[in-house]
DNA sequence: GGTGATATTGCAATCGATTGCAATAGTGTG
DNA sequence: CACACTATTGCAATCGATTGCAATATCACC
């Protein structure tokens, strides 16, 4: 006879073996001060004898409250790869500590499962209280139901202040004011623009790059922005097609994210254009690798642990029947190797 | 008066609607056969127009199903900080993927989660019907434990073949063996190995670098091999302080991830140490930037897609009364400008 | 027209925990 | 000793969907 694994306790077990009512068990579990002392100390010893664990299911179904936030990754339906930008793990990362941290669980979605109707899927179903949707993406129709919808969410994004949501992201345009005014200084001329404006993130990044040239007296050249993906690939890839058209003439390049400035600067390097000398570059998001290419990639640094906590607290706050308010997060340029000139 | 938002449906307001009973309507709803055609469209069509969903939680409860994998992402307990490499990020994307084909949700939970017992957390408590533990992580008895209480599991992880339990993972050993081999091919004779061998897959890939050394006649000396984080940063400290040690006759590099070996190009580009010249390096997993650093990176190619894909389908197996099995995934070798020395 | 088979539908229990309200015991006071 | 009050505990309803089993209706066939 093997031992079989012990079933699961469920309260009216620990309740039977402690010798109370299941409502005494489960409010001495949760240590309501209305039970006596003793009876709570004595099943609190019980389930932790049994190792019983609250059917969270269970007790979803009862209060009506998930604890589980779900957190949409929507990207390019062009590409309809995996998400794939570090800078996305980079946050992913402090939303789930800190949701961790709040007590909530988080339900992650990406790609393919955002064919799906996001507010039926998860809030109307009840797999969550809430939603942040991190969105490089397009402006989607999607985000409007959610509001209109009433369903608690925040958005990781361009928070042009229009919004009748909660948006909260960097000062793209600062940002990018920034970095290009930088590479103004460092004596580029004629600097390409190379991140896809259809992203309302990437729309802001491109205005600060307007704004920086005009301040300089110099006129943007729509020619010099090219549409591209948020993937070295294609920073590559556009890039090179760049230097066979009559762009060859560029002196700076400031890329919508580090990794299309990492292959932007593959491309550059591989047909023998010194890197800051002839073209000088900057990126955008200050990835961990940024720091350790070579040359190392100037960029304009995004506070993704200040953005993650602002991210949930604001959603938890609209949870718990407050309202979340749109933030601009200030960002930092960060001058590397690619971009400076003197020595 | 305002328009409140319309409450959320119930399949007892679907079922009043359309004038059947609670159990009609459920089983109309998913379409059962038993159900009269005509009856079934119809309660179809009215949870339709009222935009019915399933509550998730009531439906979990009843069926004893949650239909959700809770993934669990293991690192370091030394470098507290967030999941970092994009490695993880490359296999997290499938997993997600593939979980959502087959009807899945993902519960993510990342550092600071994993202090709580992961088996209580998730599955006693029912929020998970099965655990994907993702571990660089060094041995944890937390899993032997998972494996024990018959908790449904599969592990990425080092496969040796000893394990109780299903791990699925790439051929670390065949592909630090590749790599160093080729390293030895290209004339490295002193080829450091950075990476930490208290983690299992790490070990692998360290049997794998003394397997070529030893096969091409060469005695691996233990003070080649610096434990290194999995970081960059760390990849970058190390050889740098090597460089100042009595390892500066080093010819070749054998990093234990993309990212180190990056960190490592760093320092000795920054020294002056010319790549792949003097020195030769090569890393392990293929991250997307690996092809367009500068040199560009020759490393060992794990194939996620497939490790996400078996990951998922050994623990629906199991889920679903099978059993798993452990795999071990081939590797490829790419081999780059970091380590090719002839033109 | 009777009878068994088949097609549909509904009743009621169930999953496991939470909670409003009632019940009981115990204490103190006038 | 009665009465008011407090401290504890338990009863039973509830969250929303699923499902075994019974009930009813319909039909075919002899």
């Amino acid at each position: 006879m093997a031992i079989t694994p012990a079933k699961t306790m469920t309260l009216s077990d620990i309740a039977r073996l402690a010798g109370v009512s299941e409502s005494t068990a489960s409010r001495a579990l949760r240590d309501n001060p209305v039970i006596n002392a003793q009876t709570r100390q004595k099943v609190q010893q019980i389930a932790a004898e049994h190792q019983f664990k609250v059917n969270a299911t269970a007790r979803s179904l009862r209060t009506q409250k998930s604890y589980t936030i779900a957190v949409i990754i929507l990207f390019d339906a062009k590409t309809q790869q995996a998400i794939t930008d570090p800078f996305l793990l980079d946050i992913l990362g402090v939303i789930a500590d800190e949701l961790t941290h709040q007590g909530y669980d988080m339900l992650l979605s990406t790609s393919k499962t955002t064919d799906k109707d996001w507010r039926s899927y998860y809030f109307d179903s009840k797999r969550a209280d809430g939603l942040i949707v991190i969105g490089q993406g397009e402006h989607d129709e999607r985000v409007e139901q959610l509001s209109a919808a009433g369903v608690p969410f925040v958005v990781w994004g361009a928070a042009t202040g229009a919004e009748p949501f909660p948006v909260i992201g960097s000062d793209n345009r600062q940002g990018a004011q920034l970095a290009v005014a930088h590479l103004v200084t460092q004596g580029c001329k004629r600097i390409a623009f190379l991140g896809d404006v259809r992203h309302s993130e990437i729309e802001m990044r491109y205005l600060g790059y307007q704004d920086a040239l005009t301040a300089a007296g110099i006129k943007p050249e729509p020619a010099l922005q090219l549409n591209t993906d948020f993937t070295a690939q294609d920073g590559y890839l556009q890039t090179q097609q760049a230097l066979f058209k009559e762009l060859n003439n560029l002196d700076g390049i400031f890329a919508a994210s580090d990794a299309i400035a990492m292959g932007a600067m593959k491309a550059l390097l591989e047909h023998g254009v010194k890197v800051p000398q002839q073209v000088a570059i900057a990126g955008f998001d200050d990835i961990a690798m940024s720091a350790y290419c070579t040359p190392s990639l100037s960029t304009v640094k995004q506070d993704t642990h200040a953005g993650g906590k602002l991210l949930v607290s604001q959603l938890l706050q609209r949870i718990n029947g407050g309202k979340a308010a749109s933030q601009l997060l200030p960002v930092k340029l960060i001058e590397r190797q690619s971009s400076l000139r003197k020595q």
